[in-house]
DNA sequence: GCGACAG
DNA sequence: ATCTTGTCGC
C-alpha cells in the first residue's frame, strides 16, 4: 500500500505537485503587510505524529500568543489522517491542510504565524510556512533547525545573523546561543526577510527556537497523547 | 551521474 | 517526525 502511493509519486504526479508549487510561489509578496510596531499577536504551529492500526495521524497544535510579551491567549488543534509521505520539499502536501486549519481556529487581526518548517527558502520558493501564508492570506514566516535551500556563511557569534541567498536575500542563518546551531528564517508570506529576522529573534528570548513553536510543539505532544490514551481504554 | 534534502 | 537512557557541559 505504502509502496504504491510512493510509486505513483514517483511517476510523474510530484512534477504536478511541483507545479502546484510554483504557481503558489506567484503569489507570496514579500513586502510587510504589517510593520514591526503594528504585529499585536503570535500564532505558533507544530505537530505531531503517530501510528495506530496500521494508519498514521497528525496533530496540529497552533498556540496564540500576544505580542511581544508572548502571553498565551488561545490553543487551537487539529487531528486528521495522513496519507502523504514525508518527501523533501514537499512537506506542505504533508502537514499544511491540518496546518492551516490548527491556525485558522486562533487567528485574529495584526497577527504573525510562525511555521515550523521553511518559507521562501525552497528550491521552488513554496515551503511549508508559504503554504500557509498564501492559504490564509495572512503574513508568516518559516524557521527550521536544518538549512533546506540557499547559499550562507555560519554565524559564529552568539545573536550573530547572516543572509540566506539564492540571487536575492531570501532569509537568515541566526545563532541563538554560543553553544546552539544556528536556526534557519525565511519569509512564508506578506513579510520581508528583514521584519521576519526581527520578529523571530524576539519570540526566541533565552531558548534556541521561538517560544510559540516551543509552545505548540508541547501542545501537539500532549494533544498526541491524550488521544491515544482515549483511544486504549475505549 | 552523484549527493543533498525542512518535518 | 518517531523509536529511546543516560550523560556531558554551561
Amino acid at each position: 500500500m505504502l509502496e504504491d502511493r510512493l510509486s505513483s509519486l514517483r511517476d510523474g504526479s510530484l512534477d504536478k505537485l511541483a507545479e502546484l508549487q510554483k504557481r503558489i510561489a506567484e503569489e507570496v509578496v514579500l513586502e510587510d503587510a504589517l510593520s514591526y510596531e503594528e504585529i499585536k499577536y503570535v500564532v505558533g504551529v507544530d505537530q505531531a505524529f503517530f501510528k495506530k492500526n496500521d494508519e498514521e495521524f497528525v496533530v496540529s497544535a497552533a498556540v496564540l500568543m500576544s505580542f511581544p510579551e508572548l502571553r498565551i491567549q488561545e490553543v487551537g488543534v487539529d487531528f486528521r489522517k495522513v496519507d502523504f509521505p514525508y518527501i523533501p520539499t514537499f512537506l506542505m502536501f504533508r502537514e499544511g491542510d491540518s496546518a492551516v486549519e490548527a491556525v485558522k481556529k486562533v487567528l485574529r487581526e495584526r497577527t504573525v504565524v510562525i511555521v515550523d518548517g521553511s518559507g521562501i527558502a525552497h528550491p521552488r520558493k513554496c515551503g511549508l510556512a508559504t503554504f500557509v501564508g498564501v492559504a490564509l492570506k495572512n503574513p508568516s514566516v518559516g524557521v527550521t533547525k536544518k538549512p533546506l535551500y540557499g547559499k550562507f556563511e555560519e554565524p559564529k557569534r552568539s545573536g550573530e545573523s547572516k543572509g540566506i541567498f539564492d540571487g536575492k536575500l531570501i532569509g537568515y542563518a541566526y545563532k541563538p546561543c554560543a553553544r546552539c546551531k544556528p536556526i534557519y528564517i525565511s519569509p512564508g508570506n506578506m513579510i520581508s526577510p528583514e521584519t521576519a529576522l526581527k520578529v523571530v529573534v524576539a519570540t526566541i528570548r533565552n531558548y534556541k527556537l521561538p517560544i510559540p513553536i516551543r509552545e505548540a510543539h508541547r501542545m501537539a505532544n500532549r494533544e498526541k497523547l491524550n488521544y491515544l490514551s482515549d483511544f486504549d481504554s475505549s
